[in-house]
DNA sequence: CGCCGAGTTGAACTGAATCAAGAAACGTGG
DNA sequence: CCACGTTTCTTGATTCAGTTCAACTCGGCG
């Protein structure tokens, strides 16, 4: 599993908390466009990816708006509705057929008292989501199209490939017309 | 202290929960202006306001963008910077002379560990901070200026009275101009 | 082959920024 | 308590990035 590696670039994996988490962990496939998450539903999952990539977004007047991409790699979830148990707001989709390694709400609990190195993770995990938000907000609020099309496409150009143009579109805040325009070199 | 007014709201506050808290909490006034946390700085207090009011701003491109405004019972911190130990980006300033109780990161620490009940205090704090950040973004890339205010108008009516229009508009997004014109009804 | 979703292109429109003055309010010291 | 300077707020004219609406192109797939 691409799940350990990654974790263990944050916290020493010993043998025992690598067997509790080999027990809680669950693999998952779900096809392209299949829904891991529904608005409105409870989000129980934290989602590991291992192989393809999601979205998550939400509805704003009769459009999708695009939230989050998550690659190989990534986690992914609703994060807030996570945390809090509030009904989810927003959808995670696959955005191509995707393997998951699958970590639930009550099973990171048991992990955070039993191993308490992982609340590190946890922390990890928050300030990834926490910050990445907060320069999203600066992004809207400051840059031009243009600028964050290209901070995107420096910070994560494998989302540009994969991605189709109208979720990249809402993700950065701007109509598909004006992405194409700016793709085109204004 | 209005502080623990607060607090039992949110959690059950037993003797020995108070004695604690009493312990680790400490009162501080500041003058109107005065600085609590300077950007670049380490911000390790969580403030909640007793009385008077605080904002948190940084800057960009040499004018002063306002992140947050605290008042009477709310909490007040470079949050990010705050959990995750960080230097912090944003500035803290007393708005009005003020009363903050402080409680700071060590000594919150040890109340997780010996009072597990607090962790829900934490975990509120967050959803707290995240859930208004998603507000925020939602907001600037949705909202028109003038519907921006108005909800702010709706949900934080004092804080339009005690705030000068500047800070208020760069918390807005939009430029003081443009405030103004809203204000005046077009 | 023809259709359908995804992307492109064009023209007109608009909300808010910018630049530039003024007016009003504020507080500090004489 | 007034006078002066500074900060805060208002108002006007102009400009511009990005939206909207509408039509058109292209590539793939049933």
């Amino acid at each position: 599993m691409q799940l350990f590696n990654s974790l263990s670039q944050i916290i020493n994996i010993s043998t025992e908390l690598e067997k509790a988490l080999t027990s809680f962990i669950s693999k998952k496939s779900f096809k392209k466009n299949e829904f891991l998450l529904r608005a409105d539903e409870y989000c129980n999952s934290l989602y590991f990816v291992e192989k393809g990539s999601l979205r998550g977004f939400y509805f704003h007047e009769e459009k999708e708006i695009t939230n989050w991409f998550a690659l190989e790699g990534d986690f992914g979830t609703s994060f807030y509705p996570f945390i809090s148990k509030t009904r989810s707001y927003e959808n995670i989709q696959a955005l191509e057929d995707v393997e998951v390694s699958v970590l639930n709400n009550t099973e990171l609990k048991k992990l955070y008292s039993d191993f308490p190195e992982t609340e590190k993770l946890g922390r990890i995990i928050l300030e990834d989501y926490y910050s990445k938000l907060e320069e999203r907000l600066i992004n809207i609020q400051f840059k031009s199209a243009k600028e964050r099309y290209s901070n995107l496409m420096e910070n994560r150009p494998q989302i540009i490939q994969r991605v189709p143009l109208g979720h990249l579109a809402s993700y950065l805040g701007i109509t598909q017309e004006t992405l194409s325009r700016i793709r085109a070199g204004n």
